[in-house]
DNA sequence: CTTTAACCGAGACGGTACGTCGTGTCTTAAC
DNA sequence: GTTAAGACACGACGTACCGTCTCGGTTAAAG
């Protein structure tokens, strides 16, 4: 089975450019290249766990046995079970809608919302809230979630936020940040809530609402 | 040190009324009673170490070395961390003004929300982050962590919402279950998105933007 | 189920008075009587447990439950496990041919062998030789189990040798005390090598050799 | 300090050797090596304990925390307590007279019997007598019992029996498996009787007594 | 075409914590 | 004043992972 197979069966999907996994060391002069092989096992194996078991009950141990891997080989590119997993999710993501832009802010701020959505459905969106919480009470992890997974979300919305306020669509009263808090804090705070995937009705009622409080 | 000195070091504050840590054991006839003394030396110990650590660091095994304890006394009585410290802080919460009820809508409305920020300034609020990001991943842990906190909270930003609608001071199209969520969501959000307390200017703020949403 | 009955199971068989399992409150006055019930109970129990279970498997605690006893009711008549086993199967031995006496040294010698040779025979030899190693490593519970158990062996054939010797059926030059060793510990060498009972032609050849050493 | 200098505070001495502690795994390509200063630790460490301690009082837990070492490393080689004593007390037995071999069949026996004897002197006989103790109640670490120190001494007595008995110095009635129960059965009897070291005339006298009973 | 150096798998290492079990002591109310 | 019930402090169990470390063995560009 291919990666792409593998990692096609998590609902997750989002246009990121397939960047590179880690940095880049620059210029490495000789000695053996970074095996794609084992990068991709160990990618896989994650996503293919994932499906089976939450964030918290997987263990590097378990994914390099798995991978066929070194335990070596994990620690050297990532420096813990978050860093793994963002990587992990954030390949199947690639075959995706690209974010959206034109169109008038009502418009864009429902297909957003709705690119978000889908993001969230499934056991993508549980896998998500778990990532979550396993960064929390570590300040790196903390916030290389953020900056992994939600900033561009923030931005996004942040921007149509802006966006839908100058063009006279939006109230001008609308405190962007907070609002952009509140609409992804109430996606998160569901997914957090109950053990269950993420409700359909939910993701359409909040498009909703987030339309009626904007104007 | 009394127990009510060690727990007001926590800033966490709200009037709940001294209920039973777990619950009774209806007319147990016979047998040793449970040591009141432990049971305090093992949640004062979880509190001052909450101060200090994140739960996540805080262990049961160092817990009850710290508290001078048994680590069987404190299985006895919590299946897990989750449970311990959810009880732990829900001490220092007696100490506080009463939930708010009578009053137009609006106010009571800006009042609870000021109530919910002061439990969330400080150590307090981080420390109930952390408790909600460790009490995902398990089914019941998570359950537990809203009937024991988040519960009371939503149900009376709800009824106040209800109000609301019926005395025409919020608009009825209001979805209040989900605006509920949008509002603690985006507590929790912060609270989560970066390793310092809550921001005194987000408890103003937000205030602010759900009166307007709400009207 | 008597605890007769059930106390028949296990073969050791071998004639002592039964006598009070522990020594006798002499005219206690007043309170709650000791509960005769209670002994039972827990005897009973512990030799129920003795044919499923190895001394080493079996607990107090165990004891206590299986029997409906309070742990503290065990520990207040017996000091430990050793004391209470010894106690336990020194019930079942009641049943049993008396101590040998009267006769030439030789028939004396063989029917004294065969009357130990019984006692060792199936689970029973099992079981003493499990107090027996379990009695090691605490100077108490090691004379305990010699007083209890080993101390009228000793003697009984002991005594046989040396009236051997002087009516001259045994030669003179026999060292009465290391002969008992070597024969009981040659019982006891066999019943602590393999897991299995004692072997049945043993118990011939000991006998046999015995009677060439002793002349 | 060297293995050698700390074992030799034990008086077991015997001539074996100095075989690998645990089957060597033949030609294990990669993987990082065993730690020998590890293992050395673990056995130093219990010799040390061992002549202080019971072998029922020595913990797996106190000889890793004592030896500086993980207990999952001395979970990795020994699979319990028993298999530990036993690889720990092997080592101090390396510097020690020969078996014995050639000579008359009378002074082989006395020979062997006072190389056994030594080995069972002072401390280094009770700490054998606890480690066959503990061994019982569990069918293979009481076979491992044997397998590791007895047999091969049971081996050497029982050939010098049987050449005794075909060049005629011994008598040929002369039961020789049983004869070997009887001796070692007296010794482990002895060392188990009481909670002091073995008699130093014990030795003799068995010995002694051993050359009557073939004869 | 050999050197060099980073890579890789395997897996041992010192640790920390887990959740459980049993010890022997204690503290009740009931009898 | 004993009893059943059962809580208590303690210590050890054997297991799971952590993140680090050491091996023997690739692998490929640089000399």
């Amino acid at each position: 089975m291919t990666a792409q197979a593998a990692q096609a069966s998590i609902e997750i999907n989002q246009n990121n450019t397939a960047e590179p996994v880690v940095e880049e060391a620059i210029a490495r002069s000789n000695g053996r290249p970074r095996s794609e092989k084992s990068m991709q096992a160990i990618l896989d194996t994650t996503n293919k766990m994932l499906l089976m078991s939450s964030v918290r009950d997987i263990s590097i141990e378990s994914v390099a046995k798995k991978a066929g891997v070194g335990k070596t080989t994990i620690y050297r590119w990532w420096p813990n079970k978050v860093s793994l997993v963002l990587d992990a999710i954030s390949g199947p993501m690639n075959s995706l809608p690209a974010p959206v832009s034109g169109g008038n802010p009502k418009d864009l701020l429902e297909k957003q919302l709705e690119r978000f959505a889908r993001v969230c459905r499934g056991r993508g969106g549980k896998i998500i809230a778990e990532v979550y919480a396993e960064s929390q009470g570590n300040a790196e992890t903390q916030a290389l979630f953020f900056e992994k997974f939600m900033v561009q979300h923030e931005e996004i919305l942040a921007s149509i936020l802006e966006q839908g306020k100058s063009s006279g669509d939006f109230r001008t009263t609308l405190n962007t940040a907070l609002t952009v808090d509140m609409i992804y804090g109430a996606f998160f705070y569901q997914l957090m809530s109950n053990p269950n995937p993420l409700d359909q009705n939910f993701a359409n009622e909040i498009i909703l609402e987030a339309l009626r409080i904007c104007k």
